[in-house]
RNA sequence: GCCCCCGUAGUUCAAUGGAUAGAACAUAGGUUUUCUAAACCUAGAAUAGAGGUUCGAUUCCUCUCGAGGGCACCA
């Protein structure tokens, strides 16, 4: 819908500058709003504030002339009215169209909500100033999210960040993006070393937990990378895989470190950016020229040792993703290693790779309270809480919610008594339950030979005009809408707010009317509205990788 | 010292620069002979502080206060 009203706008304005009553402009992009308030219509547009700021076109000039020819084209086919107030221009929707849409979501089922975002793409403007003429299409996206070191277990960060990765690849694959989910594993460098001496328990130990003194038992030796090895291949075998499969996540791909170097793939990297110019040798060490490509400081690739630094194999895992055709590539990060996006754009940009083909996400730090002192967690120290604990304690319908609802850039301050408690209020099973009820009426339907599968286009959905009826599909029709938007800004904690206000809408329908009764033409209009949410909320609950059960 | 992020109701979180700042939990009260009360309805309750930009600021800029993270020839 809103890209409906977006094009009616942008169509009137181009009329008005082909009649000469408008200027010539470029026209800015523009602003769609859900109202707030219901005498400011369903949707409205701040356009003519936009218009007046940018271009100066005062609003006495626009204003009419703009309004008149909206309200003009055959806008009343969709809208009840559109009316002008405070600068503001509100759509009302007619009862007619949201009623009809109905039919669209019981046709599409699953597919409803599906878009195709990476045929919008806009032109790119190249650096002489010109606009290119091959439109640049980020459709081929590598997600790549958790990637702990395989040297401990998966804690509530790693989990926030994995259900945050999963979620977001869910959503770009259904606004069209071909999406690869990526785990890359640390699986050799210098925190294996130290791994092994924690499994020796010499004085260069840096992990503990409970996880150690179990590997101590079976893993016997003294020599560290050896045993730093074995001890990461079972941690990574026995305890992150099984945590991820429990997670509900699958990873296409699983990229090891080592095989980088394996294949050389970390010499060819640092030759290509010497070859280019991006290197130099200094203290024995050689470093890339990362301040010139805004990072703060140059980084060292090769170390005065001879030993490359992690670094470099960043660098040739990156060339490594591009080699393989992504096109786009988002990383989720914690909070804790912020300093790699700027080194990373810098060596994408040194690769001759454009620096918005990298998309880092930050997510911030969880904090652990207890008895409202924070504790602070760390794989070193052995005070964390595992992701396996809270899935454990709260179910992994909850754990999604309670992660997904929060935006990347929050700090999460994590109580798991808290968490406990809340799991028994949790807003997931709102949503859930509204789905339990619609499946317990169809049940019950079976007398009135209605079946989602066979929506019969003489239904008379004209009979639903009520106003929580009407509410509920305004809410359901928002969907692919709440798609869009997620998939440009990665805000994924729209989507459980939007369930949830889905799942209110349906709620308040339950409420005021009654679904089944003796009016058998009323009953099958309102079997497929609820057949329609069903689908809508499915829809929703699967891209959060969330269950929905028939019954509660 | 420099960089990033954050500060919103008692609590945990929302709000692409838009109109009257939303939920949930907690608190106080109400609703069930009707398709599942894990629901619905009602009430109270918040933008850390001071300036600035704007027709309009929770959002952008500056400063102050407060919390977290990053600034390795570690990963």
């Amino acid at each position: 819908m809103k890209e409906e009203i977006k094009k009616l706008i942008e169509k009137a304005i181009k009329d008005l500058q082909k009649e000469k009553k408008l200027p010539e402009f470029q026209i800015p992009n523009i602003s769609i709003f859900n109202s707030k308030i219901l005498s400011y219509g369903d949707y409205n547009t701040d356009i003519l504030f936009k218009l007046n700021k940018i271009y100066n076109i005062s609003p006495e000039v626009i204003v009419k002339p703009l309004f008149k020819k909206i309200t003009s084209s055959n806008t009343y086919d969709k809208f009840d009215d559109v009316e002008l107030l405070n600068g503001f221009i509100n759509f009302f929707i007619k009862d007619e169209y949201l009623q009809n849409q109905l039919e669209v979501i019981l046709k599409e089922k699953d597919k409803f909500g599906n878009l195709n975002l990476e045929e919008k793409v806009h032109p790119v403007k190249s650096a002489k100033g010109g606009t290119s003429l091959k439109a640049k299409q980020f459709n081929r996206v590598n997600i790549e999210f958790i990637s702990a070191n395989p040297t401990g277990p998966l804690t509530l960060g790693n989990g926030r960040g994995g259900f945050c990765g999963d979620a977001l690849a869910n959503i770009l694959e259904k606004a069209g993006y071909k999406v690869s989910r990526e785990y890359y594993v640390n699986d050799t460098g210098n925190q294996i070393n130290k791994l092994g001496h924690s499994v020796i328990g010499d004085a260069e130990a840096v992990y503990k937990g409970e996880y150690i003194n179990e590997l101590q038992k079976k893993i016997k030796g003294n020599n560290p990378q050896d045993i730093g090895e074995k001890a990461s291949k079972v941690i990574f075998e026995k305890m992150i895989k099984p945590s991820v499969k429990k997670m509900g996540v699958k990873f296409d791909t699983w990229f090891s470190e080592k095989t980088l170097y394996k294949n050389k793939e970390v010499d060819e990297a640092i030759n290509e950016l010497s070859k280019k110019g991006f290197t130099y040798e200094s203290e024995g060490a050689l470093w890339f020229r990362s301040k010139d490509l805004g990072d703060d400081k140059d980084r060292v690739l090769i170390r005065a040792d001879g030993i490359k630094t992690y670094f470099a194999s960043d660098i040739a895992y990156l060339k490594n993703k591009f080699k393989r055709d992504f096109n786009k590539l988002i990383i989720f990060l914690g909070a804790d290693h912020y300093g790699y996006v700027a080194r990373l754009k810098a060596a994408s940009h040194a690769l001759g790779f454009g620096e918005d083909s990298i998309d880092a996400i930050v997510m911030q730090l969880v904090r652990l309270f207890e008895k409202g002192k924070e504790v602070r967690m760390s794989k070193r120290s052995g005070i964390y809480v595992t992701i396996d604990e809270l899935i454990d304690e709260v179910g992994l319908d909850v754990a999604r919610f309670f992660f997904l609802m929060i935006g990347p850039n929050t700090h999460l301050n994590f109580n798991l008594d808290l968490a406990k408690e809340k799991s028994e209020k949790n807003p997931v099973f709102k949503v859930q339950y509204a789905y339990a009820r619609i499946c317990s009426i169809i049940r019950k339907s079976k007398n009135f030979q209605f079946s989602i599968f066979n929506f019969q286009s003489n239904y008379n959905l004209k009979l639903l005009n009520e106003k929580s009826e009407l509410e509920l599909i305004k809410q359901l029709i928002r969907f692919p809408e709440i798609v869009e938007d997620i998939a440009k800004d990665y805000q994924v904690q729209r989507l459980p707010k939007y369930a949830m206000e889905l799942a209110d809408s349906f709620h308040k329908f339950y409420e005021n009317c009654q679904v089944i009764s003796k009016n058998k033409e009323l009953t099958k209009a309102r079997l497929s509205l609820i057949s329609a949410t069903k689908i809508v909320s499915k829809n929703t609950l699967d891209l959060m990788g969330i269950s929905t059960p028939e019954r509660m």
